[in-house]
DNA sequence: ACCCAGGGTCATA
DNA sequence: TATGACCATGGG
């Protein structure tokens, strides 16, 4: 039977073992939010030259990004893979963007508001979505991706069948709404995924074909 | 040569 | 609601 409030122990395990990560990785809460659509499904390390690129070409804001044609920001963006498709993403929020007037317009917006508003944007889906309110706005929402699900499905705190919003209020509430922590958290569990995975199919919880053997030391320190 | 990465959209049942 | 196809580069 699982207990209240377990994420936090996992939370502090986790701080303890790697400390602060200080995300996101960027200069500017723009960099952020194009960081975060080049990301969807792709490796950061190819959405870092996608971003080089960028910059090298005096083009890493909306401006220049919604001006530019599109082949030709595909071309910049070619290394994060999808580029048609993130190309046209790029635009769409840009334009978006754009239309809402500045950064300081939308700081304004009340949490949820601009949650919907990021959603209604094509290309912008729930994860994306808190990536951005999370990292480029210091908003209290936590990021579901694919390694949470993994990770607390293994550590039993979840059964892997929630939809994204209820899991994402179960975090949210636990952790009070507090945004650094749930920035650290989300990074450390990004972080713990990547330093941990070893590509061996072992893990009998595990959905992907490759297991983490430091998570299973983890998790059976605290929770086995 | 295969697996998969800090997902989302769209069509189908 | 819930699957499946599709998008595409680059590192292990």
């Amino acid at each position: 039977m699982m207990q209240a409030g377990q994420e936090r122990k996992l939370f502090s395990l986790l701080m303890k073992a790697y400390g602060k990560q200080d995300w996101w990785p960027a200069d500017t809460p723009f960099e952020v939010m194009v960081g975060a659509i080049l990301t969807q499904n792709t490796a950061w390390s190819n959405v870092v030259k996608a971003i080089f690129n960028l910059r090298k070409n005096n083009a890493l804001n909306p401006q220049a990004i919604s001006a530019m044609p599109q082949a030709q920001l595909a071309d910049m963006i070619k290394p994060s893979g999808y580029f048609n498709i993130k190309a046209k993403r790029l635009q769409s929020f840009c334009y978006w963007y754009l239309q809402q007037g500045s950064y300081d317009t939308l700081s304004k917006i009340s949490t949820d508001n601009l949650r919907k508003d990021l959603l209604s944007v094509h290309g912008i889906g729930p994860e994306t979505a808190d990536d951005i309110l999370l990292y480029a706005f210091d908003r209290p929402v936590f990021v579901i991706d694919a390694y949470t699900r993994r990770l607390f499905t293994r550590a039993g705190l979840a059964s892997g069948h929630e939809s994204y919003e209820v899991l994402r209020h179960q975090v949210e509430q636990v952790m009070q709404d507090s945004v650094v922590d749930l920035n650290e958290f989300h990074a450390l569990i990004v972080w713990h995924a990547k330093e941990s995975c070893r590509k061996k199919p072992i893990c009998m919880h595990c959905t992907l074909q490759h297991h983490c053997n430091y998570a299973q030391q983890l998790d059976g320190y605290e929770f086995g």
